[in-house]
DNA sequence: GTCTATAGATTGATAGAC
DNA sequence: GTCTATCAATCTATAGAC
C-alpha cells in the first residue's frame, strides 16, 4: 500500500477515536512507520491532511449510501441499513463517524475542511429526505408526514447516539436511542 | 466576583465553543486578566479544572431541570422547556452543551471528568424517563410507549441537533431536528 | 493570591543530505 | 521519498519573590 493512503488510514482511525486535535504528526509517524518530517512530503500542513481525510471520508460514505440505495428493497430497508452503517462505525463505542468527531473541533479546522463537513451533512440530508419521500409512497415506514424534518431528525439522532455511545465507551446507548425509529419500519 | 468563579466561567465559555483541547491556560489568563501561573493556585492541573468545570455544570443543569419540573404544568410543558434549554445554550450555533463539547475529547480527559460526564447522562436520562412516564399518565405527549427508549432517543436527538447546529454555526438545523418531537406535544 | 522567570515536553513545520 | 537535525512556538507545570 502506498504511504499516502496509509497516512490517511491512520489519521482517520485516530481522529475518529480522539478528534482532530487528538492526534499529532508524531502519532501518525509512529503508526505508519516513517519519520515525522516525511509526512510533510505527502501533506504539507495538517490543514491539508485534515481536508484530504474528510474529503475521502465523504466520498466513501457517499458510495456506501449509493450502494445501500441500489440494493435495498424498500425505504424501510434503506433506513435499517443506514442506521446499521453508523452502528458498525462505533466499534463498541471506541470510534465515531469522522464528521461527528470533527464537528466539536470546529474552531481548529480551516475553511476547506469545514466546507467538507457541510457538504457531508447536505449530502446525508438529501439522501435521507429522498428515503422518507419514498417511504411515503411504499408505506414501509409508519407516520411519515414531513420528509425534511424526518431526515434532519434522523441525522441528529444517529450523530447524537454515536456521541453518547462514545462518551460511555459502550454501544448500548446507540441501540436504545435508535430503537423507536427502527420500530416504525415494516418487515 | 472571586477569581475561581471567573476562571470557571471563562473555561466553560471557551470549552463550549472549542472543546477541552481548544483552550489553554494562556487563553484563560487573558480572559480573566491574570497571569498563567496564577491559575495553578486555584486549579493545580488542567485535569482538576476540567473536572471542577464539568461538576459545576452538571449541578447547575440539575438545578435547571428541577426548576422546570416544579414549574411546568404537564409532561409536554416539561419537554418543551427541556428542548428550549438546549436551544438557548446554542447561541446561534456558537456554543454547545459542555457535556456535548467534551464528549468527543474523551481520550484527553481523566477518569474523574469522564465520571462527571457519565453522571450527567444518567441524571438526564432519569429525568427524561420520569417525564415520559408522566406523559403516559397525563396524555400530553402522543404515542409514548417505552419511556426508557423515548428518553434515550430524546437525549441523543438534542445532543446531535446541537452538534449539527454547531458544525454549521447556525441554529436552524436544531429547530428542524426537534420539530417532529415538539409536534407530538399537546397545548 | 499574584507575580516573574523558567523548566521540560510537545507541537507543526523547514532545510538540506542521501 | 525518506532521512537527520533543527526551528520557533506553544503547552502544562513549578519555584520562589512579593
Amino acid at each position: 500500500m502506498d504511504t499516502k493512503t496509509a497516512l490517511l488510514d491512520s489519521a482517520e482511525a485516530i481522529a475518529r477515536q480522539r478528534g482532530f486535535n487528538g492526534f499529532s504528526y508524531a502519532d501518525l509517524a509512529a503508526a505508519v512507520g516513517i519519520r515525522k518530517a516525511s509526512i510533510h512530503h505527502h501533506f504539507p500542513t495538517k490543514a491539508v491532511l485534515g481536508q484530504a481525510m474528510m474529503e475521502r471520508y465523504r466520498h466513501a460514505f457517499g458510495d456506501a449510501l449509493a450502494e445501500i440505495k441500489s440494493s435495498a428493497h424498500s425505504a424501510a430497508d434503506r433506513l435499517r441499513n443506514y442506521i446499521e452503517l453508523y452502528r458498525n462505525a462505533l466499534q463498541g463505542g471506541k470510534t465515531i463517524c469522522l464528521c461527528v468527531a470533527l464537528s466539536s473541533d470546529r474552531s481548529s479546522l480551516d475553511d476547506a475542511t469545514l466546507a467538507e463537513i457541510s457538504q457531508f451533512h447536505s449530502a446525508s440530508l438529501a439522501w435521507l429526505e429522498n428515503l422518507f419521500d419514498d417511504a411515503r409512497l411504499d408505506g414501509s415506514i409508519r407516520n411519515v408526514a414531513n420528509s425534511k424534518q424526518e431526515a434532519t431528525q434522523c441525522l441528529a439522532l444517529v450523530e447524537g447516539a454515536q456521541l453518547m455511545a462514545h462518551a460511555r465507551a459502550d454501544a448500548e446507548p446507540f441501540d436504545t436511542a435508535t430503537a423507536l425509529l427502527l420500530a416504525r419500519t415494516n418487515a
